[in-house]
Parts: C-alpha cells; sequence; structure tokens
RNA sequence: GGUGGCAUAGCCAAGUUGGUAAGGCAGAGGACUGCAAAUCCUUUAUCCCCCGGUUCAAAUCCGGGUGCCACCUCCA
C-alpha cells in the first residue's frame, strides 16, 4: 500500500514518490511573528505535522523546515503599535509559536529559518532574477515580470488574461503588469532596511519561502505546504521566482489545507473574527483542539465553534477510556489469569488487523485522519462489549491480544500526535484541593468518633506520602 | 467574469477503478448502580440538493439546474 497526496499543481490524487528514498524533504510556510497564532493557523501547523507523522511510520525519515516571518507591513506596523523594536516583537512571538506548537504535539522542524536570517541570500536571487530578465527596477523597487515566466499561474489554474480581469489589485503606476509582484521594496525613512544593488530596502514577502526553501532542500524537494488562501498569490509566485531560476520544477507535491470557518465565515486575522489557540487552550485540553482538527479531513473547511469542540472532547474522552480499559485489564492481577486457549481469541486478534489495515488505508488516502479516528472507534466499540462481558476471563491468551490492542492504540497514537493511554497530565491545583477535601472528611469522621475511618484516611494518605499533623491551629499536612 | 471546492440522518462527518450508506455527538431504550454521576451496549438515512441519462447495478459516471463557500488584495 502506499501513499496517495491531493497536489494542487495537478488537482489530482497522486501516488507519493519520493525523491530520494530514505528521506522526504517538507517545506512548510510557518507564522507571521507579530501576534499569537490562532486556530487556522494551528490546522495549517497540524496538518503538516500528520503528514510528517505518518511519513515517519512509513519509515521515512523526513528532514522538515519552517520559516518564520519576521519583516514585513505586519511587523513593522505592530512594533510602532506597541512601541518595541522588530526584533523584540518576533522574539516574543517566536517563543509563544514554540510553546503553543509544543501543546498541540506538534513535532519540532529542523530548522527554522527566519526572513531577515537571509537578506543576502534574497538579493541574490533578486540579482538573478535581473539578469535573466524576469526582474525590473523601477526607483528602488524591484518586480518580477509575470509575463516573462510562460507558467505563470500553473498552480492557481489560471491565465494572467483571467487573472487581470478579475484582479483587485492597486493601480502601481511602476508596474509593466499589474500582477507584477514586488521582489524588493525600497524603504521608506524609519523603516528596516539592508543595503542592496537598488539602494536600502527589505524584500517582498514572496521571495523569502522560494530563497530558505532551496536553501535548506535543494532545487528538489517533495512537499510544500499551507493554507489554502496561500495557493494565490503567494505559492504561485514562489514557483514562479524559483523555477524562473532552477528552470525546473522544484516542488513536487503542494499540499493545501482547508480553512477553519466561524459560523461558516472564514476566520482571518484581517476579519477579526479569530480565537488564538492559546485563547481556546484555556478552555480545552490541547489534545482536544488537535482531535478537532483532525477529526475531519485536511482540505474540507471546518467549522469552528464551542459545541464541535465538545464534541471532539467527548469523542476523545471515548477513546482515553476504553483504551484506559485495556491498560487497566492488562495491568491487572496476573495471578488470577486462568489459562486460555489463543484460539479463543483469535477472533479478536483479526479484528485487531482489520481495524489496523482500515486505519493504514484511511491514511494513505490523502491522510484521511477522520476515516483513520473511525476505525479506532470502531476497535474501541468492539473491544468495549468483549470488556462488559461479565464473565469474562482473564486467560493469558486474552491479555495478550488485549496488548496487540492496545499496542495499535499506541502506534495510532503516535501516527496522530495523540495519547490515549498513560497518565494525563493534570492540573497540579488539583492534589492540594484533594488532599483537603479528604481531610474535611476526616475531621468529620473524628467528630462523629469514627475513629477508624479518620485513621485509615491519615495512615494511607501517609502512604503516599502525604503527611498528617493536627496542631492546636488545625489540620496540617505537608508532601514528604 | 475566471478558478477551486462543497451540498449525505437533528447536528458534525467518511464514502468515485459504480455493487446496494463508516464513525462521532445529541435523542430513545437497556445494563450497571443504595441514590446520582460516570461508564458501557442497542437503536436512529428505503436513501445521499433537484431533473434527466448511461448501466443488471449510481451517493458514486455523464448532461442540465439550484444553493453555499473560498481564491483572484495582506491572510493558514
Amino acid at each position: 500500500m502506499s501513499l496517495k497526496i491531493y497536489n494542487t499543481l495537478t488537482r489530482k490524487k497522486e501516488e507519493f514518490q519520493p525523491i530520494d528514498e530514505e528521506q522526504v524533504k517538507i517545506y512548510t510556510c510557518g507564522p507571521t511573528v507579530y501576534d499569537y497564532f490562532h486556530i487556522g493557523n494551528a490546522r495549517a501547523f497540524v496538518i503538516p505535522d500528520i503528514l510528517k507523522r505518518y511519513l515517519e511510520y512509513k519509515g521515512y525519515q523526513v528532514f522538515h523546515i519552517v520559516n518564520f516571518t519576521d519583516i514585513d507591513d505586519k511587523m513593522i506596523n505592530r512594533a510602532e503599535e506597541e512601541g518595541v523594536n522588530i526584533e523584540e516583537l518576533a522574539e516574543r512571538f517566536i517563543e509563544a509559536y514554540f510553546e503553543d506548537t509544543k501543546r498541540l504535539n506538534i513535532k519540532k522542524a529542523d530548522a527554522y529559518p527566519k526572513a531577515t536570517e537571509h537578506i543576502y541570500d534574497i538579493i541574490e536571487l533578486i540579482e538573478i532574477l535581473e539578469e535573466e530578465e524576469y526582474a525590473y527596477e523601477v526607483d528602488g523597487d524591484v518586480f518580477f515580470a509575470v509575463k516573462q515566466f510562460e507558467d505563470y499561474g500553473k498552480l492557481s489554474n489560471q491565465s494572467l488574461e483571467e487573472l487581470a480581469s478579475g484582479s483587485r489589485v492597486d493601480i502601481n503606476e511602476k508596474k509593466r503588469n499589474p500582477l507584477d509582484f514586488v521582489l524588493w521594496k525600497n524603504s521608506k525613512a524609519g523603516e528596516p532596511s539592508w543595503d542592496s544593488p537598488w539602494g536600502a530596502g527589505r524584500p517582498g514577502w514572496h521571495t523569502e519561502c522560494s530563497v530558505m526553501s532551496m536553501f535548506y532542500l535543494g532545487r528538489k524537494f517533495d512537499f510544500h505546504t499551507g493554507g489554502v488562501d496561500l495557493v494565490f498569490p503567494h505559492h504561485e509566485n514562489e514557483i514562479a521566482q524559483s523555477e524562473a531560476v532552477t528552470e525546473s520544477q522544484v516542488v513536487n507535491y503542494w499540499l493545501h489545507n482547508g480553512y477553519i470557518n466561524i459560523d461558516g465565515e472564514k476566520m482571518s486575522k484581517s476579519l477579526g473574527n479569530f480565537f488564538t489557540t492559546r485563547e481556546i487552550f484555556a478552555e480545552y485540553d490541547p489534545q482536544v483542539v488537535r482531535f478537532f482538527l483532525i477529526s475531519k479531513h485536511y482540505r474540507s473547511p471546518i467549522n469552528f465553534s464551542d459545541a464541535e469542540l465538545a464534541v471532539a472532547q467527548k469523542g476523545l474522552e471515548r477513546l482515553k477510556n476504553t483504551v484506559q480499559r485495556l491498560d487497566n485489564l492488562i495491568a491487572g492481577d496476573q495471578q488470577e489469569l486462568k489459562p486460555g486457549s489463543s484460539v479463543e481469541y483469535e477472533e479478536l486478534t483479526e479484528l485487531i488487523e482489520t481495524k489496523k489495515k482500515k486505519f493504514v488505508a484511511a491514511m494513505d488516502d490523502d491522510l484521511n485522519t477522520a476515516l483513520a479516528i473511525g476505525s479506532l472507534h470502531e476497535l474501541a466499540k468492539e473491544l468495549n462489549t468483549l470488556i462488559n462481558t461479565s464473565d469474562l476471563q482473564l486467560a493469558q491468551g486474552l491479555i495478550s491480544t488485549l496488548e496487540k490492542a492496545a499496542d495499535f492504540f499506541a502506534e495510532a497514537g503516535e501516527v496522530l500526535g495523540l495519547e490515549f493511554s498513560g497518565e494525563e497530565i493534570k492540573d497540579d491545583n488539583l492534589v492540594a484541593p484533594l488532599i483537603e477535601l479528604l481531610l474535611k472528611i476526616r475531621s468529620e469522621a473524628r467528630e462523629e468518633q469514627n475513629w477508624d475511618l479518620a485513621d485509615q484516611i491519615r495512615d494511607e494518605l501517609a502512604e503516599l506520602g502525604v503527611k498528617i499533623e493536627d496542631t492546636a491551629q488545625g489540620v496540617e499536612w505537608k508532601l514528604e
């Protein structure tokens, strides 16, 4: 079985053929670090993480680059608003990015280049484009001449004429063609700038991704990911820049995730109807947020709401519950085991295999996480039915079969980036109130002179390392 | 105007090399339970926006229509 991926470039599902059998290269358009990222951005970071994890599951080594856009209009404006310098602003939100992606259980990329670290590489690329007559300079601005690039429009499946007719582009007298885009921007007074052959200025947005992707991944790499809104113009322009230089296809597979909507309307920073990911973390476990994001196919638009998250929470809990029961049974008192024949559980073993195959087939089919999760639910249902059987005998054959099921859940969890079993990360704040609660019960028991219960609470808490002291001022406790 | 996509039960949602509708949530019934909660099980679409066609067979293919969303301006 092999992985099939929908390629925006060809508008078809294609069988994945790695350039290098050993190592797959992925470039992801990362955030502009002027704010906390919102739940829509989160999707664009989780989806490539799923791709990466699944490729690793399939035995590939993955080399993944995520860039930070740390110089552009938004950065300049926000820095000014907040009265900080741009570097500080970038640093702050890069840190926030790492915190938030960590909580979403997104694996680290191999490198996180910043645009400002590659200014001279960007200048070099523009110089080549200028030499080859793909670019022209007007008063310190440098533009890419889209007419010079024959394939312009191939990603968004648009011809220049079509793009022009629907164009809402501002008329810029300097441009030869309204669709020409800025490679190098002449800086205004007070703006950050770098010296260049065209005077002081800064790079245009699209250029950095061409430069950084080829710098780290070479002139040919496997995947480029981003949100659908980046198809045009960002990725279209990136193709133009890169391929004008390489004269051959740079990216094999373009992956674009769908939007997150609010009440059917797209969520975006410009519309202001967005929720930052960390805002949502205050209400929901990051695992739930991740589960929500992958419970639908990555190319479909998804609606975001409190109700949807609540549904995701219940769905995830259901799976976790089953795995927990499984773990409990497996860890159960081994002495109680009765001899059992493995033949009895052959059916269950087959079932696990079937669901596993379904899971893999779903992931193979354009990363159909929704279907894959469905197979987990199906297995959970079967296991629960079995576990609920009152005359369930803990025979050795059953235990090893249940272990297979638990292994499968662990494996699936690794692919999906979810933890179904094990200790939940409980809020530390829970410990103190719990102990206080027990102490209150103990006090009540003492008042009723129920010394047995009171002592039991004290002794068993002591075993757990909680030492109780009855003082004149009341009950005190401490952790040993 | 161009381009891409969507329309499946109360809600969310999977499903095209055509073969007789996954899964989740809610609802209903039940198991368990001193009570409650939690948990678990069962159950819910004669039918997949509409019309027509191809076929032994279509949610899946073809033609036409309707509605919705996105991109064509910074946006994941």
